[in-house]
DNA sequence: ATGGCATTTAAAAAATGA
């Protein structure tokens, strides 16, 4: 089973990226964030003609969530919101059980600039992240939680880390937070499959920084204890990063027995 | 220290991203 993960940064200005990527990786799972669309712009009959139904958040002009399956899958929505903040209207988390594992699907605030208002909303999102990663230890089926974290782990995982470090992804509380919510109970799954190579997953559009491989590791896997042991492959789709009208992400996946 | 790019909304230029 290939359960893949891809900030689309428009689902419909990347529509033919998407469907190409589809085709060609087959993932049976592909978790979507930054739809930038309202719920009723979202793309579901092409996406169906290309083998797939889907459970969605949208949001007017930003955020927004999907969970893309293949059809012969079962899907079942437990939750289109992460519990704690009443007044969040942000759509930035999605949450289904198919085929016996439950799938969660985040796009974590990127907290810009610092300080300020928005990495106080990012600290308090992850807190409720981890709110919600702890009762799900607890899950009657193995859990996976994937998606944008806007977390860069660790020195490794930026192309050239001393250009973050006042920056939101790379801030000590950022990453402190990423390491509370994954504690010894999850599995950052492709750091566990790869655990000395260079992998990132996000190359800005400018500054020329695909061409010079100058990205980072944000788009991350978190697998529960049951499932560790059955990680069988993870890797980026990193060519579909060269397309014509990408997205500044690369869709990445895992596959387990 | 700044801007480089791409997208949305909406009709020019601002907001957002990471």
């Amino acid at each position: 089973m290939k359960i893949a993960t891809y900030n689309v940064n428009s689902v419909n200005a990347r529509l033919p990226v998407l469907l190409d990527w589809l085709k060609e990786t087959q993932p049976d799972v592909a978790c979507l964030q930054e739809l930038k669309a309202v719920d009723e712009k979202f793309p579901m009959e092409d996406i169906y003609a290309a083998g797939y139904k889907a459970v969605w958040k949208g949001q007017k002009s930003w955020n927004g969530v999907a969970i893309l399956t293949k059809k012969q899958h079962s899907v079942k929505v437990i939750s289109k919101e992460l519990p704690g903040e009443a007044s969040d209207e942000q759509s930035r988390y999605i949450e289904a059980e198919v085929n016996g594992i439950l799938i969660c699907c985040l796009y974590l605030p990127n907290g810009n600039p610092v300080p300020g208002e928005k990495f106080d909303y990012k600290l308090r999102w992850m807190e409720r992240l981890n709110t919600r990663a702890n009762e799900l230890k607890h899950y009657h089926l193995p859990v996976i939680i994937t998606g944008d974290f806007n977390v860069i782990p660790q020195e490794i995982d930026a192309f050239k880390p001393e250009n973050w470090i006042n920056d939101a992804l790379f801030k000590p509380e950022s990453r402190a937070a990423f390491e509370k919510i994954k504690g010894d109970y999850w599995t950052d799954a492709i750091r566990h499959l790869h655990p000395n190579e260079v992998i990132y997953t996000y190359w800005d559009f400018f500054k020329g920084a695909f061409p010079r491989n100058a990205g980072i590791r944000i788009d991350h896997f978190l697998v529960s204890p049951s499932l560790k042991d059955k990680l069988k492959a993870a890797a980026v789709d990193k060519h579909v990063r060269s397309w014509e009208k990408t997205s500044d992400h690369a869709p990445v996946w895992i596959e387990i027995e």
